[in-house]
DNA sequence: AAATTGTGTTCAAAATAATGAACATAAGTT
DNA sequence: AACTTATGTTCATTATTTTGAACACAATTT
């Protein structure tokens, strides 16, 4: 999908860009807010241009949402702003009370064989210092894991059926309403020993220095 | 007319782009975040390109850090794996350090009339800004919660049963298998539905500063 | 093995973001 | 008023991102 060329590219940014979108959901419009922030500041476009290192003109036209800034370029005018990248992109989005992911939008990931079902719930920290799953494993279902990292921790509650845990050489066969935890910086393996199917929830806590 | 083509200058992105900025500090290197995002949802490149509406060559590159993405573009892409664009962003920068974890004992929480059973599978940190929990209720049980402070979120996800939550002044009502994420700094009330029990799973994240 | 399919990477071309200089406008000075 | 000064906008050009097609490679199928 191609946007068509504008005769003069004096307004195309803020009108047309993203036509095709919801109109309620859009790319953040930093403008307004870096316009505010820079008057805060009490900076001109020239100090600002020069603290920043991007050129006064640029800075003229994302003022006016009139261009669609580079990664790299937001992120300079908010160094110079001493404001964190996340906040000023998030503060023209009102933040909604709810997020609410419907069955078919939850992440899943299935060993081959299709016995294990691993369902991610959430993640905390993008640099995935946390995660939490759904599992369910008919008898048999096997998941193999490769270490995560020196430090990492799995927290793994089971609500039904019987799993065999196993992190490095030691090994644990968990019953219905138990919960285990176990150091994860080694590869590690649960099965499903059935005969009914195993469910449970798990809490992956990676790179934490934690220990028991 | 281009004479610096990618082919000839193959890194110039990644080394050079940013050169004169603080070599501590450089704008997030989104590349790794949604290389996992795009694997975590089993998505190819050309799968992921028709779902954001961004050609296929450039995710390659930007997962790469061979580009320097556009703010509409890191949108696209994080409209399309559901990912809040303030939180992909966000992975470059410090993560959260978590510090003592408690021995977990699994306490188990009801509501007066017994109809709501929580079982607290853990807890992490000092000031507790990590929990989990597995919940059961029958029909018309109900968990009332007081404020869990500014920007604490809830990530609940529904096994089975039907469930309404009330957060503020408003509401939603959840099926089996669903995820709801919601702010949790106002008072805010579960309520099995029913008929059959809901039985799902709780991840609490106190004064955490993620948002949508 | 050859052909096909699936997946990621590179290429030339097109679209557009970023730059520096010129321009416009307003406010203050002489 | 005429002259500066300060600030933001527009212009022509350059640098980069983005695109679609071609390519390379691996895995699967015939």
């Amino acid at each position: 999908m191609q946007q068509k060329k504008e005769a003069s590219s004096s307004s195309s940014f803020a009108r047309d860009a993203f036509a095709g979108q919801n109109t309620s959901d859009r790319p953040p419009l930093v403008g307004k807010e870096i316009q505010r922030l820079r008057q805060e500041h009490q900076l001109t476009l020239d100090e600002l241009a020069s603290k920043s290192g991007v050129s006064k003109s640029i800075l003229s036209q994302i003022e006016r949402d009139h261009s669609n800034p580079t990664l790299s370029t937001i992120w300079r005018i908010s160094q110079a702003l001493k404001q964190p990248l996340v906040d000023m992109l998030s503060s023209g989005e009102e933040k909604p009370r709810f997020e609410h992911l419907k069955v078919n939008q939850t992440p899943v990931v299935s060993s081959t064989d299709g016995k294990f079902v691993l369902k991610i719930l959430g993640t905390l920290g993008t640099v995935s210092t946390l995660q939490w799953y759904e599992f369910k494993a008919e008898e048999g279902g096997i998941l193999e894991s490769e270490s995560h990292g020196s430090g990492s921790l799995e927290n793994l509650t089971l609500v039904s059926g019987k799993l065999l845990v196993i992190s490095g050489t030691e090994s644990r066969e968990l019953i219905s309403g138990e919960t285990l935890r176990f150091l994860t910086d080694s590869p590690h393996r649960l099965e499903s020993l059935g005969p009914e199917p195993a469910h449970g929830f798990m809490v992956n806590l990676l790179n934490s220095n934690e220990s028991f």
